[in-house]
This record gives C-alpha cells, sequence and structure tokens, in this order.
DNA sequence: CTGGGTTAAACCCAG
DNA sequence: CTGGGTTAAACCCAG
C-alpha cells in the first residue's frame, strides 16, 4: 500500500535544514502570550464577518505587546510583511499524494519563459533573523486553513514550508512550492494534522473539517506568515500579521474556455444553420456560443448559438445553431466572431472568424430562387419557345442563335450588379421557406438566462469611456476572486424589431432557452481581433476578463456612436481619454436622433467614396443599407444608372399588365433587367 | 474510513442461512482427497497451456473417486452441471466498493423488460441435497480467480456466491448476483481473500495476484462449482466439474459504439468533406468511420472516413474527411450509411444515412459552373447587348423583349433532361478545380490498416452463401470470447482503379493512414437497413457481431451477383439455401465476362419500364451509367428526342469552329442546348 | 523528470 | 433504490 514514490520524498525532506517541529515547538512554548495576541488580532469578530481584505488591513505588529524588554521592539512594531512577487493565478496543476511526484513550482505572475520567477515575500522595516511559515488557506475570507499540502524542496513538511530570513534584502524566494492537493475524503486528516501542528494564521479554527464539501479544492491562497526573534535568541516569538497571496486556482480544473474546432464557419444570416463545435471541457448549464461583430474595435452586434444543456456533449462538444444576423439584407458576407462564454466568471475563450452569408448563398435559398425564375411566366415561355425552335434544328439564322446564346446562359456580372439596392429589397421580401433553416421567430438570439445572472455592478465610467478599454489593468485591485470581469445590465431594455419574451423564472428541466428582454452588448478587452483589420488594438491595458458593457439598439448604440477617428483615439490613449476626449463625432452621437445625422454623414463620406472607386464590396451592409434608404442621395455612377433605368412595378400592376399573352413592354423588360441582376449576384460572389 | 453502507451489507449477508465457511471447512476437512482429484483433473499441465475450451472437455465427475463406499455414487460420477440460462454478456455496470450501493442484477441472456431472467444452471443426472459455490473467473482460460467479488441479497459473502439446491429440477436460479469490482490497488486483497476461502476452481493458483496489471479487470465469468453430499451426510465432498459462463463484460467499459450524431449527412461525390461525429467514448487508436452502399442487400462500395488518431477529441468527437464515392458520375443523390468500426473487435454502431451528391449539388461547384457559362464567348456577347440596349432602354420591341425573357432566366426544366446522359459525360469532363474539397488521389478509401488486423480466420462456407446470412446463430458457439464476429481477408487484392500501397508494417508514431492494398467488403447481419427500402431484411438469423465478406471489385463482385429475385430468396429461407438453390442469374455470375452479361440484361429490362414511365429518377445510378453506356439502345421519348437534335461537338472541333467571332450555326447551337440542360440540371434537383 | 491527456474510481443526479 | 452521466483521483505517455 505504501508508495515508494511517497516515502522517498518524506525521507528526503527530513534531511532538510529547518525543521517545522522547531517552529512549532517555540509557539508552542509561547503558547500563552502567542495564543492571546492571535485571537486579539486576526480571530474572532473582526475576521468572523467576511468582509473582504479587512484582514490585510489591521494594525497587526502594533498590537503584538510584549511583556518583555526589547531593544528591537519599535522597529518589530512597524515591521510588515510585503508579497513582491504574487504566485501565477492558473500555472499550476494540483498533484495528488498517490501521484507519487513532484507536485512542480509555483511560477510568479511575471514568470516568463526566458525570466522565470517565482512567488516572494519581504519583511519590511526590521532586519534580523525571521522565520516564515508558508501554508494554504482558503480563498475566500475568513481565511481558513485550507486542507492541501505545499511540497517542495526545501523547508516543505507536514504540508507547510518554513523558511528562514537573515540576509540584507530580507526577501525570501519561493522557488520550489508545489501544491499537493489531497482528496475529499482526506480533508478531515489534512485539517488534523494542520491543527496539531498549529497552523491557523488567522485563528479560525479548525470546524470546516466536518464539512469539507463546504470547502473549495480548486482553489486556494498561499498565506505568509512571519515570526521575528524575540527577546531570547533562537526564539521566534514576535509575529507580523500574516499576508495573503492572490489566489491560485489548479490548472486542471480552470480549463480555460477554447474552440478547438467548428463543423463550419458560415452560416446564411437566417441562422438556425447546425454547427458543432469542440471544445475543452466545459459546464454544460454555464456555457454559451457567442457570436458577435466588431466594427472600429466595438461590439457592433451579439447574438448567442442556440442550444441547450442537453446539446452539450459529454462536456467538450455543443451542437447549436446558428443565431440570426442583426438583418437579412446583406450583400456581401459580414465577418463576425464566435467565442465560448462562461456566464459563471463571464470568462471567454479565444474567438474564432465566422462568417454570415447573404441569404442567396445559402444553396437551398440559391435553388428555390433559381426555380421561382423559371417558373415566371416569361420564362415558361421562353422555354416552350426553345424546345419547339431546337426540335426543328433552327440554325443558321443570327436572330435565332442571338436568343438561343442569350436562353441558357448567365451574362456576366454587370459592373455594379453586385451591390445593387434593388436587389436587397427582392431578397427581403422573399417569403420565408418552410423548408429553410430559419427557425420561427428566430431573430437576433437575446442573451441568455445565465449572461443576466449574478454580480451586476453598476458601471464605474460611462460605457463610452469603458468601451474603449480605460478601465481595466492586469491585476485586479484588491482579494475579489471570481470576478474578474464586470456586469453591465441594461437600464433600457428596448429591443430593435426582436421577439421580446416576458423575462421569467428559469423553466423547470433546467432548459435554458429562455430569451431575456433584454439586450447585451460585450466587450471583451482582452480580445486582440487577430482577423479583424478593422479593429485596432493599440496600447489598451488588458485583462483576460470578459467584460460586458450595454448599448440599447433602438437608441444610439456605442458602435454607431464613433467613427473610425474617435476610436483611433481611443486605441492610441486608451488611459487619457475621459469626457473632454471625446471628439466631434461621439458628441454629436449624444444628440436626440443622431442616427439620421449620422446616417446622412455616413452616406455623404460614401458618395464622395462612390465616384473615385465604384468597388465598394467589402464596405459594412450598414452602411450599405443607409446608402440604399437615401433615394434622393446622388452616389455617383451607380445611381446614374439605376436613374436612367424605370424601376420595377410593385408585384400586383405586374399581374395586372401580364395575364397569358406574351408580356411586353416596360414591366416584363424591367422584370428580366431584375432577373438578370439577381442571376448576375447568384452567381458572381466570392 | 469505514464505507456504512458496506458495513450494512456485510451484516445483512451474515444472516442468510447459508454460509460459505460451511462450505470452505468441508472442502477443508476434504483436502487430501479434493486436493488430489482437483490437481489431476483441472490443475497443472492440461490447463496451463491455454487452450480453449478444453476444461470443460475433461470427463471430470468419474475421476472423483470416493474411497468409502457410497450408494449414489455412479449416479453422482455421471452427473454434471449445465448452465441453463447464460448470463447476459453487457448488461451489468460493475459496481465498486466505495460506491455503497447494490451493484444489481445480472440478467439472463434470454431477459427482456417483460419476461426477466438470470442466470441458471442445473445438475443433471443426480437429484438429492448439493451446494453451488459461483466465484468470478478470468476471461481467458487458464480460468484463474477473479479478484472481483459477487454481491447480492442471497448467499453472498466473501466475493463468492454459495446456494443449496434440492429440489426436484436441481435447478438454480441466481437472480440477485452483482459484480463488485476491485480497483487494481486492491486486487491482490481480494485473491488472497479469495486464496482464504479456497475458492479457486480450477486450481491455477494465486500468483497472477503479483501482476495485476495481467488481469483484464472489465470482464469475467461465473464458474458454478456444484458440489454434492459425499457418503456423510451435511458434508458436500462430491465436487462436480466447474463450468464457466460465456464473458460478462463492464457495462460501463465496453461502450457501445454508437454515432451521436453528425455535422452533415451529405457529401459531393468527390469526398473530402470535413464532417464532425459526436460519439460515445471511443479509442482513437482503434475506431474507424466507415461509409458503405447497400444494394439488394449486399454491401456495393465501402470507404472510410479520413481522419488520424489525434483527429479523436476527447474520445467522445471524431473530425473527419469524407472519402471519395467510388465514381463522381452519378445522376442523383446516393443513398449511403456511416457506421464506427471498432477493428480489435470487429464491433460496429448503427449505421446513419448518409448521402453522397452529385458533383454539381457542391455549391462552389455550382458557382464555378455557371461562372465558366457566363464566361462563354456567346454569353459575354449577350451581357454587353443587354446593358447597351438597357442603358438605351428599348421597349416595345417584341422581339426584343424576347430577347430579354430568354437572357435572365432559366429555363423550366424539360421533361427528359434531369436524366440526361450527356450531362453526365460533360461533368465527367470537368476537370478538378484547385479549391474544390477533392483530395489529391482521394479514391475510394482503402481500408484502413487497423481492419486488417488479428484473428483472421478462413470462411467456413463460401462467401455467397455466408453473404445471404446463413452462417450466424445468436449464441457464439465456444468459449471464444472477444470475437463475435468473423474476419475474411480477401484472397485477390485487386482494386478497380484504386491507388494501390504497399501493405507494411504500421509507421512509426502510431499514424493510422496507410492505406492497405486490400478491398474489402462487409456484411453485418445484424443490421435492418432501416432507411434502405431496397434491401429487405427477412427471416435472417442474425448476431450483434461485424462481420466482413470479401469480394473482388474487379471480377464478380457479390453485389453485383445476385438479382432481386435470387435475394429474395436467400432472405426467405437463408437456411436452406446452398449451391443448388442459386438461381441462374447467380450462376451466370460465376461466368467469365459477367458484367456484360448481366449489364446487357439488365439494359433490356430498363428498356421496357423506359417506355412505359419515363420517371427513373430514383433509379440506382450504376443502372443509368450502363444504360447511357448504350448508345444504340432505343429507351423511348428521351433517346428520340436526343436523336433528333445534333450531337456536341468535341472540344477540340469546338475552338477551331469558334476563334473571336460572333459563334453562329450547329456548334453554337448545341452549345446553348447542352449549356440549358446542365442549367436545368442545375436547378432542378431536390 | 515534467506537462498534460486518458483511464479508472467516486460521486451524484434524475426517474 | 436504480441506471447512467459527471467529476475527482490515478495513471501514464510523450517530450
Amino acid at each position: 500500500m505504501a508508495d515508494p514514490m511517497f516515502v522517498a520524498q518524506r525521507t528526503s525532506s527530513n534531511q532538510l535544514s529547518l525543521n517545522i517541529s522547531d517552529v512549532i515547538d517555540i509557539i508552542g512554548q509561547d503558547e500563552p502570550d502567542y495564543a492571546a495576541s492571535a485571537i486579539s488580532v486576526y480571530g474572532g469578530v473582526q475576521m468572523g464577518g467576511g468582509g473582504g481584505g479587512t484582514a490585510s488591513e489591521a494594525n497587526f505588529s502594533t498590537i503584538s505587546s510584549a511583556t518583555r524588554p526589547d531593544p528591537d521592539l519599535e522597529s518589530k512594531r512597524k515591521a510588515f510583511v510585503r508579497i513582491i512577487e504574487q504566485p501565477q493565478a492558473k500555472a499550476l496543476r494540483f498533484r495528488y499524494i498517490c501521484e507519487g511526484r513532484s507536485a512542480g513550482s509555483i511560477p510568479g505572475v511575471r514568470s516568463t519563459t526566458e525570466n522565470k520567477t517565482y512567488p516572494a515575500i519581504q519583511v519590511v522595516g526590521y532586519k534580523g533573523p525571521a522565520v516564515v511559515v508558508v501554508s494554504c488557506v482558503t480563498v475566500d475570507p475568513p481565511y481558513r486553513p485550507h486542507p492541501h499540502n505545499l511540497v517542495g524542496k526545501e523547508g516543505c513538511k507536514k504540508g507547510v514550508c518554513t523558511m528562514t530570513i537573515n540576509n540584507d534584502s530580507m526577501q525570501c524566494v519561493f522557488s520550489n512550492l508545489g501544491i499537493q492537493c489531497v482528496k475529499k475524503r482526506d480533508v478531515e486528516d489534512a485539517l488534523k494534522l494542520r491543527e496539531e501542528i498549529r497552523v491557523d494564521p488567522f485563528q479560525t479554527g479548525f470546524s470546516h473539517r466536518n464539512q469539507p464539501q463546504s470547502i473549495d479544492l480548486n482553489a486556494l491562497r498561499l498565506c505568509f506568515q512571519v515570526f521575528l526573534e524575540g527577546s531570547e535568541k533562537g526564539k521566534f516569538t514576535f509575529p507580523l500579521k500574516p499576508q495573503v497571496s492572490d489566489p491560485i486556482y489548479d490548472k486542471k480544473a480552470t480549463s480555460d474556455l477554447i474552440i478547438c474546432k467548428l463543423s463550419d464557419c458560415t452560416s446564411s444570416v437566417a441562422g438556425g444553420k447546425e454547427i458543432i463545435l469542440l471544445c475543452d471541457k466545459v459546464t454544460k448549464e454555464d456555457i454559451h456560443v457567442r457570436f458577435y461583430e466588431v466594427k472600429d474595435g466595438m461590439i457592433e452586434w451579439e447574438a448567442f448559438g442556440d442550444f441547450q444543456a442537453s446539446d452539450v456533449h459529454k462536456q467538450v462538444a455543443i451542437s447549436f445553431k446558428t443565431p440570426r444576423y442583426k438583418t437579412l439584407e446583406i450583400e456581401n458576407p459580414i465577418k463576425v466572431y464566435v467565442q465560448l462564454l462562461r456566464p459563471s466568471d463571464k470568462s471567454t475563450s479565444d474567438p474564432r472568424p465566422f462568417q454570415y452569408l447573404p441569404l442567396d448563398s445559402d444553396p437551398q435559398y440559391l435553388k428555390r430562387k433559381m426555380a421561382k425564375i423559371s417558373n415566371s411566366a416569361n420564362t415558361e415561355k421562353i422555354s416552350r419557345y426553345l424546345a419547339e425552335n431546337m426540335a426543328g434544328a433552327v440554325y443558321g439564322d443570327r436572330g435565332a442563335a442571338g436568343q438561343g446564346q442569350v436562353s441558357g446562359a448567365v451574362p456576366r456580372p454587370i459592373r455594379v450588379a453586385s451591390r445593387s439596392s434593388r436587389l436587397s429589397d427582392k431578397i427581403k421580401m422573399e417569403p420565408p421557406d418552410v423548408g429553410s433553416p430559419l427557425s420561427p421567430g428566430g431573430q437576433a438570439s437575446p442573451a441568455p438566462p445565465g449572461v443576466m445572472g449574478g454580480h451586476a455592478v453598476k458601471p464605474p465610467v460611462s460605457p463610452q469611456h469603458y468601451g474603449g478599454g480605460t478601465m481595466y489593468t492586469v491585476s485586479p485591485p484588491g482579494p475579489s476572486p471570481g470576478q474578474p470581469g464586470m456586469y453591465y445590465p441594461q437600464q433600457s431594455p428596448g429591443n430593435a424589431g426582436n421577439l421580446a419574451m416576458p423575462m421569467g423564472a428559469s423553466p423547470a428541466g433546467g432548459a435554458t432557452r429562455v430569451p431575456s428582454p433584454h439586450q447585451h452588448y460585450y466587450v471583451n478587452p482582452g480580445m486582440r481581433p487577430p482577423y479583424s483589420p478593422e479593429a485596432p488594438v493599440g496600447a489598451v491595458a488588458v485583462s483576460s476578463g470578459y467584460t460586458p458593457v450595454v448599448s440599447d439598439p433602438q437608441g444610439p448604440a456605442m458602435s454607431q456612436l464613433l467613427d473610425l477617428d474617435s476610436q483611433k483615439c481611443i486605441d492610441q490613449n486608451p488611459i487619457e481619454l475621459d469626457i473632454s476626449n471625446i471628439n466631434s463625432a461621439e458628441l454629436r452621437s449624444l444628440l436626440p436622433s443622431e442616427n439620421d445625422f449620422n446616417a446622412s454623414m455616413v452616406d455623404a463620406h460614401l458618395s464622395e467614396n462612390l465616384s473615385s472607386t465604384l468597388n465598394i464590396i467589402d464596405q459594412p451592409p450598414h452602411l450599405i443599407n443607409k446608402l440604399n434608404s437615401k433615394s434622393s442621395l446622388n452616389s455617383g455612377s451607380y445611381i446614374a444608372y439605376m436613374q436612367n433605368i424605370p424601376h420595377n412595378v410593385p408585384p400586383q400592376a405586374k399581374q395586372e399588365g401580364s395575364g397569358t399573352a406574351p408580356a411586353t413592354g416596360s414591366d416584363s423588360f424591367n422584370n428580366l433587367k431584375s432577373e438578370i441582376e439577381l442571376l448576375n449576384q447568384l452567381t458572381s460572389k466570392h
């Protein structure tokens, strides 16, 4: 039963110079004194309340009064422990004892492959012999002893690490601290051992060993207890205030979100396409597939993949349906991103590029469309005509040949046809087909309920500023774990033409498909859009957290407020940016009906562009839409061309004019013209 | 540390009427006698050789001679144990002790939800008090004591189950036998306990407890040891030959293969389409994705999805590329099946329907095709002409209107066009596009190496008969575990246009993509093609095993030998069918060049059909191909139609005749005609 | 040795 | 209770 590896390890530990039992003995000898001070300082009332971080605020050393005279007492009282290198949060996998191997070394937060660092402390304000005892405590206050053990080459025994400090710098680097985890069943024993060696930095006691399930075994903090030499040499009886590190999470347990593979990375704008995503371990009740569009570094649109907990396959694959894009009226593929989002901690995976394709890119749609064309009265007649003439084999007639050439052939795209606004109108009018992947009522997916839950906080700065990346720093300011990102519920729950559903409790059975009436817009400051040239990332201080930001789709959406210039400004000066730095476009956006204002501004800009270059295929769709809505605007040769020919007649008029007689005149010719345009579009993409 | 549930269980066991220690005591008292007979019969030489099933052949009871006179000695010597209900192989999950719960009951093989059965034995040839001791032994001979424990409400103690038999039928049903598994670390202890209670049915000894890793903890057999009352009343000193059951596998470990989901169930015939498959746990080195086509109940074609071990995601998802279909020349979607195949035991998942689509169903192909059409000289001119005329707005001219109507419109499909043979020729000639998913040299995938490995056996009957389902019965004939199916390597490794590669050892690094020169054709008799109306399944005795059958693609493939009538015959009379029952079509197929014979026969049949009904869209493609190759055949109105118009001019001639001048006359008209047909086909599918 | 994926052992939910 | 999915604990491979 005995693990030889483990025995060997223990044996070698015995050979270390400093033995923990020395420290324990010291503490034991000074028990009355130590216990008294400990209880009055870290124990009891003050810590039991659970207020985050108050322990570190208590003035510890001033209270540890010694009854014996001590020349260094003043400096000892002023001394304190400072963590000069925090441990890296998720760098190390906790190892079970049974694994019979070294548990590795916790690196420092600033560690790199070239320059490795380790957790380190410094005793400030005092110089002289000291002993530091490092042990694991719970992440949440009160910082109770954590059952996991510290193991390593130096000073580790019985789950705690003891080192002496006695050098000029009074610094101590822990270059080989590993975390050896205990299994649930051994929590009680582990805590009993800790009690035996009297390591309980904040005097919380060990009552929690009877509720092993209450202890998070995947997270802990290091606690550094420094004892200075007391009046008696060799006895380290003067404790400094214990310091706790930032949380350390088991690398194995905190699987980062990652999309390993997507079965497809395109969808029709109608959404509803079933896609399989392969990922690392996720919790089926705590995962979302988020689609979002970035424009000028801002989140222009987002929606969530449609799936239920049961669609998560063995925790490592998700089959979901793509959400509908915000509009069906797009001319060219829209570049968006997909990422995994864990609502509980707002963490996200790296984004993956994804494309929304125009409706007509859907093969089914293509077929339907073409079938429809072939069904029209005109083309039916042509077919008949051709069939008759082919049977008769009419050759050599230039006119007939010309007709023949036309009949089966698809004309080359005409220069401007691929961005025809009229075509988009036609496409919009196409009724949703039963066989199409468009789900009933499948509008842009509202945020799933999980995203809404929990720790909503008020935005500390205005969303506009926040969106620019002004808010985040690398290290969280205080011990407030598990909440690396901020979340802002939307103040005005309006939506732009979406099916708003009443928000209620999660339905029975754990279904997670309840739509919420709120629209959420998120910004992930840590995301550097790797495939998004239109969103350059400047010197923005980033965190790995996920940071939602809200915008009202009916009002001025953030992404529409800032033009390229303002975005540039934000990216380059993330810290300095405040209200005084908002440029004119932003200020204008705060005015009512700025949508129209912006639109006309954009349109004017575009019309200039159009006269110089006709190729605007890669322009974002909403700009094109805006353009299309401005019938009074002369946008260069394209509009000129459109104005020279009559517009389409509405369907009713069309029908009246044709009947069974051969269609002639303006209507039928116009129909043909638009059919040609459509065909051009259907065939010229990509 | 003590598990209260487990303790309780043990306590209740103590209250059972028959205590195993009674039996142990008996065995102990009779040790010299028992040991002598045991060693001479099941121990040592005979069993150590490992020959399968020899133990059960040894004449046990005749040798167990008693020194004392016994009036029943004769009948005791003739008595034997018969298993009247085998345990079900994979119905029960082995439970760990730590799970602290009932381990359930092993059902009998014939158990159903309505009528539950359990393992049962009978003592044949003797009537009187008897004791049966049931214990676990290893699956492979020599049947060593297996460390797992039998637990249950009745008679189970120390991991073995002891029951008395003393009724008229001399039967014993084990209605509550559960298997409590020991963990690896406890194997040694478990076997020590077994040794202590002296349960070692075949006297193999317990040396294997020092090689715990040599014991398969996921499989075992039940061993039934019956002891008859000896000359002294109440002493069960007369052992019968122990009987072992069929293997029992841990339901948890032996995850049946299952396809939970496919990201798509269609592919172009060109293959190379990436698909994600979600499945239950598979071993990445021991899994294949098999595509196959069933025709008339026979495997007409098979190929394997293209992936490497690293494409298996966390054991529960596989991303692979579809293999190329056997031909690119198909007119209509081909219905095939996909299934998972585990080479090691030839087990398969239930098949899933899958469709191969004609090349032109590929959206990319569609686009390329249409772009090509629009690029042709004729249509280019039309486009120009239309652009000019539209700008000038020429209305009211009948001729112009007619042209216009033709230009943008796709004619309705002409009645017979959707099965045009000429079109298939055109499609074949389309050079493989660089951007297409067609992988270089991607022919029909040869069988992966794993499929070839291992326990190949000679076919006991001719493949033709075997293919009809005559060979299989439900229960394997003997204790030959882990080989439920048969596997026949192909005698003639020819292939039909495939890239034959030299077969070698599996390459270093464990890559599993080495093609083999052999083609394998499989029949899974247990499969009832649920979506395959052309393959009716009759009263065929089926097994759940996977049963490969061989056919030479260059020679007479089995699937081509049997017409529908002969197939019907086989399905209805699976057992009686032998060489004398093969019908004329089969006999003919044995002659050389029967392919041609068959083809013309089929064609003649088809031509008759054609004259009565024009709609043969749903005919299998190879028939259509055959039809197409018969230019002399008059197949009704379609052919008549084709004969009335000139055929296409070969590409060279085409090029010579056109030049830059406007194309007129027969060539260009024919080009147009075929373009129309192509367009019809592109748009009329589905 | 290490990092880290996979299997075997526990745990625990839902019917 | 059961069946059976998921998590936590062991194991073990590859660099």
